[in-house]
DNA sequence: CGATCTGTACCATTTACGATTACCGTGCAC
DNA sequence: GTGCACGGTAATCGTAAATGGTACAGATCG
């Protein structure tokens, strides 16, 4: 899976850490371990969904813009990696029988996986996380 | 995901069509629109675990060593593809609370997300996928 | 032996990902 | 206003992973 979805919960339960003043996309950067670039493009998106906010300028930075209890994992990958599960198919021989329906049928099933994935990622909020995180464990 | 689980899986419903006689890679890789060699690579894998059989020589070729119903997508999974779900973290800073202790949460959290597919993928054998090729769903 | 296959090692090519740079627009301080 | 400190974004480059493809050894059969 791509690691933006790594990217998104590691900067929210830094955010969350961090909830009464502004973060910059360098200090969320040196967390992470990425270039701050790179935050700043995920961050953009989770800001266009209304998880964040974000300013601009001098003593800008993100913060966060909901409860920490109301953002689950769930939503954080439908952003950043929905359709990751799908495998790829190379594009098989339509005259044959099975290379002529193979992706549909494998299309349906991952479609149902994806669905079955999204109920336990339902179950962790970005609180659980940062409990998680507090407790060391 | 890894197309190798693709592969696997058009393979063996290829097999299971015809599984009264023995199938050369140039055809299921024909069919799957892949090159033979890669088609080898995943049965001898396949092959490895006793799910086919196949023998060289002139008439040889690949064929199915089981039940098409006791083979599952999720036997298929842990061949080709385990550890996919795995998200990739970038080596993050130790000396953050955050980045000291997000790996491990988050390693845990898809242990069980892997764990919660399996529940799914058991769900559907080879005989499943024949029966909805043939039906052309 | 000679034809036909799988089994693999190996290299070439393509693709995906991420790092990095560069530059813009915005907001604050003075 | 000017200058600095931020996020926003596009473009470029390097590199690793996935895949395509070749070559050849080993097995099997007639």
């Amino acid at each position: 899976m791509n690691s933006d979805f790594t990217l998104a919960i590691h900067s929210l339960t830094y955010l969350a850490l961090q909830h009464d003043r502004m973060s910059k996309s360098d200090a969320i950067a040196e967390s992470a371990g990425v270039h701050a670039v790179r935050i700043r493009k995920v961050l953009s998106l989770l800001k266009k969904h209304g998880i964040i906010k974000s300013k601009e300028g001098t003593g800008g930075g993100f913060i966060f813009a909901k409860e920490f209890s109301e953002v689950s994992l769930w939503d954080i990958y439908t952003l950043t990696s929905e359709g990751a599960l799908q495998p790829k198919c190379p594009e098989s021989n339509e005259a044959c029988v099975v290379g002529a329906n193979m992706h549909k049928v494998l299309f349906t099933i991952f479609l149902g996986a994806e669905e079955h994935l999204g109920e336990y990622l339902k179950q962790y909020t970005i609180k659980d996380i940062v409990d998680l995180i507090s407790k060391g464990n």
